[in-house]
DNA sequence: TACGTCCGTACGTTATCGCATACAGGTACG
DNA sequence: CGTACCTGTATGCGATAACGTACGGACGTA
């Protein structure tokens, strides 16, 4: 089902270039790819090399990440309050009720999430560490109830409000030190391989 | 400043692929690119073209897009809840709260932020209408009250708990039609173009 | 009409990407 | 000890990416 995407980086170059009003010369001077090269890349008539991409994307202040990105689908996706797929994530973990509140969509580059945990409990726990792909990033804003995050040896204390950015591809969890219940939103990024 | 970034790729593919624990000729396999071309690429001896490696971050169950975006820098950092730039959004629209929970890092692949919309108000409205960057990808959780999302035409009534996913790069705003004032989330990722 | 300038594209050359093959270094088995 | 198999890497050659140059065409101006 991998069908190999026809890069279809060419015609999107083109628009771009045309929307900033450049010509193949201009983008040519501003990226360090020859006008000719640009002109066969934007019909598709070569594959570029992905330095001469990088340069490309670029020269039109992309990254090559993003100008690659444009040519995904994707349109409007609801999932209804009633349909979030609620669960208790680990075997060993009392008391964290986990709802995803995102499509399981392939390509799908961001996860949200809402975590429940009790007094005292931690996500994952020892002998499951939360760790996700490698370049995963992960944003956590805490709602409700205070929260410490163990991340890399280190423990961050976080309190209603606050909202911790770090990289998710390390070993981290949270655990519930207060008397309160706690909830947190995770929102996270890339690195979705599909199991 | 815009230094041509040195593709990385190389001891990247090199990770993805140990931690699936393949070797170089069942990834050649999978992907559909030689072993000797994937031991070049992975040393950093040559740049494959996009294609070639469309095909091997497709081999390693990735997006090219996703495979790139890895090659990016960030720790942990956290914003404080009476840190949280609060602000009211756009000259026109009022009963509009925007709050940026996270921080404004360049490389950024994820940006938060809390809105609050009193009743019969617009994010943005007519005259400024909220609409990132080309590849932007937008989550909305709605927390409490009702909205509407207006994109490309439609209208999408949303009620609290529900969550929409959308290309942010497309003309669009919340509504809030109800008589409470409605609060949501907004994860907006990608598209971070640096002005 | 004729000129200068800009546009995007077709030409021919060089550098290099990408493959098939062959090699050196490990480990397991008879 | 050799055989068989695996790993990742070094070779040689065909295909092609990328360059500099040069061309047909469109527009403005004299």
């Amino acid at each position: 089902m991998a069908t190999v995407e026809a890069a279809n980086i060419g015609p999107r170059v083109r628009a771009l270039r045309e929307a900033m009003d450049l010509s193949l010369r201009d983008l040519a001077e501003r990226s360090g790819v020859s006008a000719p090269m640009l002109s066969q890349v934007e019909r598709g008539e070569t594959s570029p090399t992905l330095v001469t991409a990088g340069r490309i994307a670029s020269g039109l202040e992309l990254t090559l990440s993003q100008l690659l990105r444009l040519d995904e689908s994707g349109s409007v996706s609801i999932v209804r309050a009633q349909d979030v797929r609620s669960g208790w994530a680990g075997t060993g973990s009392r008391g964290h009720v986990v709802d995803v509140l995102t499509p399981p969509l392939p390509g799908q580059r961001v996860e949200l999430s809402r975590h429940v945990l009790a007094a005292g409990a931690v996500t994952g726990g020892a002998d499951d560490p939360p760790m996700h792909e490698p370049g995963s990033r992960e944003v956590a804003h805490v709602q409700r109830g205070a929260l410490h995050l163990c991340i890399d040896g280190e423990r961050h204390p976080l309190a209603a409000g606050d909202t911790v950015t770090f990289d998710a591809d390390l070993s981290h969890h949270f655990e519930n030190p207060g008397p309160d219940e706690a909830t947190f939103l995770a929102v996270v990024s890339a690195g979705l391989r599909r199991s």
